[in-house]
This record gives C-alpha cells, structure tokens and sequence, in this order.
DNA sequence: CCGCCACCCCCCCATATGGGGGAAGATGAA
DNA sequence: TTCATCTTCCCCCATATGGGGGGGTGGCGG
C-alpha cells in the first residue's frame, strides 16, 4: 500500500449517518472522507468528479437506488470499490447491489473495525465480506421448507389452493398439506396470519 | 438555562447513526452524551440509571420499538424530554410515540441545525417541531377507511370474521363487508393476498 | 436396517370465506 | 337538498379452508 491517502465518498440520504461515518473514518489516518451524496444520482455526479477509490453506498436512497447507481458507476469507473451500507443485509435489493458489482456489504450495525477493515478489504482488492449477507440465506427454510415457502409465496398472491396446486403441479390435497404445515410451523392460524407473519420476518417478497 | 449541561442518551440499534447523532452535538458545549442504548428495552433501562434530560429515541429498535419504550421512560420519568428520531416522519408508529408524550420528532435527514435547535426546544419547553409528520398523516386511509384498516389487522393476526366482529362489538356482517370492499380497494382477491399487499405497503405492524 | 422427514395423494366433514342482492342511519360535501 | 361515503346489518349460495384420518414414495443419518 503506497501512501497515498484511500479517497471515500459516502452516499446517504441520512445527514446522520455520513456524519457518523465520518466519524468512524475520522480516526484513520490513512482514509479520507472526499465527498458526500444525499441521493444515488448525486453519488453517480461525485464519484465522476472525484474518482474515489472507495464509496460507500446506501441502499435506500432517493431518486435512485443503491444498487443502480452502483451498475451506472461501476460501468463508468468500473476500478472503483463499492461498499453497500444497509440496515438490512437480507434484502433482495443486495443481491442486485452485490450483481451489479458491490464488493462487500455491512450491516448499519456493524462495529467501527468491521466498517474499517471492509474498506482495506475493498482497497486491497479482497472481497470476502460478501459473505456477510451469505450466513442467513434461508431463514425461512430454517422454519418452513423450501416447498413449503413456494407455497406461501403463492398464497400471498392470493391464489386458491386449487390454483397453487396447478402452479405447482401437484395435487390441491398436497398443497392443503403444505399449508397445514406452514400454520403448524408459524403458529398460525389461518394463512392470512402465516402470510403477515413471512413478510414481518422478511421471506417473502419475491 | 443554567450552567448544567444537558444530558442526552442517544438510543439507536445503528452504530453509525450513534456516531452520527454523538459527532453533530459534540459541537455543542452545554450538552453532553452520558449514554447510549441499542434497543428500546435497554433505553429505558439507561433511562432508569442515568436520569436524562433528553432522549433521543429511533423508532424501529429490537426488543422494544422507540413508542413503547418511551410510554414505558416517560411513566417512570415525566420530566424526560424524548425526541423521536425516524426516517420515516409519516410512519404510524410515529403517532404513537406523540401519543405516548415524546415531545419533538426529528428526520433522520434533518440538518444539524434542525436537530440542535429542537434539543433546545426540548429542554427549553417548547416543542413545536411536532408539526414535522402531519403534513401526511394518513396514507394507508387515502387507499383504505380507518375502519378497514382496523379489520385488516385483525385479520394478519389470523382472526375470523367472527373473531374480529366480537373484538370490535359489531355484526359479523359487517366485518365481511368492510373484507369485500377491502378486497376491492386493495385489488386483491383473498384476505391473504390483501394482508400480503397491506404489509408490503407498510401499514398494518401495529 | 429403521426411524425421521419432506413430499405426494386420497377420504371424510364442519366451518370460513367470497360474492350477489338489499337496507338503514350518520356524516359531510356539492 | 341531494348525493356520496362510511358504517352497520340482513338474506341468499357456491366454494375455499382447516382439521382429522388414512395411504405411499424417496432420501438422510443413526
């Protein structure tokens, strides 16, 4: 590592949270903070004006998503290291963020050294703290089995068991065993409660 | 205001936005960070130890969410001053939270001046800042009656219609009325499907 | 090997649900 | 006032749902 100094913009609609990151990065001496985005198409300006080495991106932002502006970016400066910030490492937009070439993704609960060494992981060019979001692929299917979870995602769209069963292949007799399943499992006890239970967990969704 | 300083327990499940929240009022020298807690339960715990003059108070925490927690400080503590801080100034929880006695609520956006100013307001007795979430109040009514709602949240905690029409001390009739035109009104074509889109959109949790 | 579990299918039946119709009071806007 | 909307209640009926029983397959680990 030369002495250069790692240049990191922070995009964020949250004035509260660029102000921590800051703070965080403040006690490295080795990083600095070059810039701030309040949205993801201000992200895509900066990170055009300043080249940073490393941005560190909020999923949830106006007037674009993190994930897009990191496709737009990393199509324009495809050398920059793009860190997502998330209070939600289990969200389908991740998945997007970390396809369209995220290297890393950290909880908004994450410690000062997690956050910190994310960002040398990212400069050095290391990747391994995807795998942060990759520990609880399946929450459902710790509770429900994949099967079982098909069937609640249908469920949620509103179709009948007739109609699941058809969608599946199966018989409606094995999907109204699927569905006793589920209920038993979630301690439901009707599916609209099962249904409000998946999504308050987060399965669900897609 | 005399020479004490204020203090202040920031409650937050993000470690950033503690470092955020603690960097923006280190500039202030008459207010002071004696505490922090990650979850509204142990907020009220800090609260029970420290005696704050002011608490600054996230609304969506582990355990317990930022309205319980400060129904539950205030009981025990009248003369706290608890600012809610969320993203979402429209959110329902917010309501109960004002409802609860917090006396100011703050956009995670909001400026440092904005956030200063209302500590002071806080401390001071005044708290006009409420205003912040009424201009949009009711976004789930503009689609569904309060009524409906009520129904509908019922009916994700897996009650009948006979249930529901007990709970609420009228017809069950009714309660299938206020379902049919929910169905309508959400274009959904089961109770499931309805709860499915309600909690997608964010209403319904409490 | 055998038990366990996911998955599939079949029967029964009581109840819940969704959809159709109509009606009435109360409220508030046009 | 008239009109729309919300709320409450009533009738009808076909279907979906939830719960119970029974059966079968295949895989995985003790």
């Amino acid at each position: 590592m030369k002495n250069n100094l790692t240049r990191i913009i922070i995009a964020d609609d949250h004035l509260i949270v660029r102000m921590g990151m800051t703070s965080v990065i403040s006690f490295e001496k080795d990083m600095s903070i070059v810039g701030e985005a309040e949205t993801g198409l201000d992200a895509v300006r900066k990170a055009r004006q300043l080249k940073p080495d490393v941005i560190i991106m909020d999923l949830m932002m106006p007037e674009m998503n993190g994930a897009s502006a990191t496709a737009a970016i990393l199509s324009e400066l495809p050398q920059t290291k793009i860190i997502i910030l998330t209070s939600f490492t289990g969200a389908p937009e991740v998945r997007q963020a970390v396809d369209a070439g995220a290297v890393a993704v950290l909880d908004k609960d994450s410690s000062q050294d997690v956050i910190i060494s994310a960002i040398r992981n990212a400069v050095a060019g290391k990747s391994p703290s995807i795998q942060l979001q990759e520990p609880d692929p399946k929450p459902p299917e710790a509770k429900i089995t994949p099967r079982q979870a098909a069937v609640l995602k249908l469920v949620a769209k509103g179709f009948t068991n007739k109609e699941i069963a058809r969608l599946l292949n199966i018989g409606p007799e094995s999907v109204k065993e699927h569905i006793a399943n589920i209920l038993i499992r979630l301690d439901a006890s009707s599916r609209s409660e099962a249904v409000a239970i998946a999504m308050s967990e987060g399965w669900l969704h897609s």
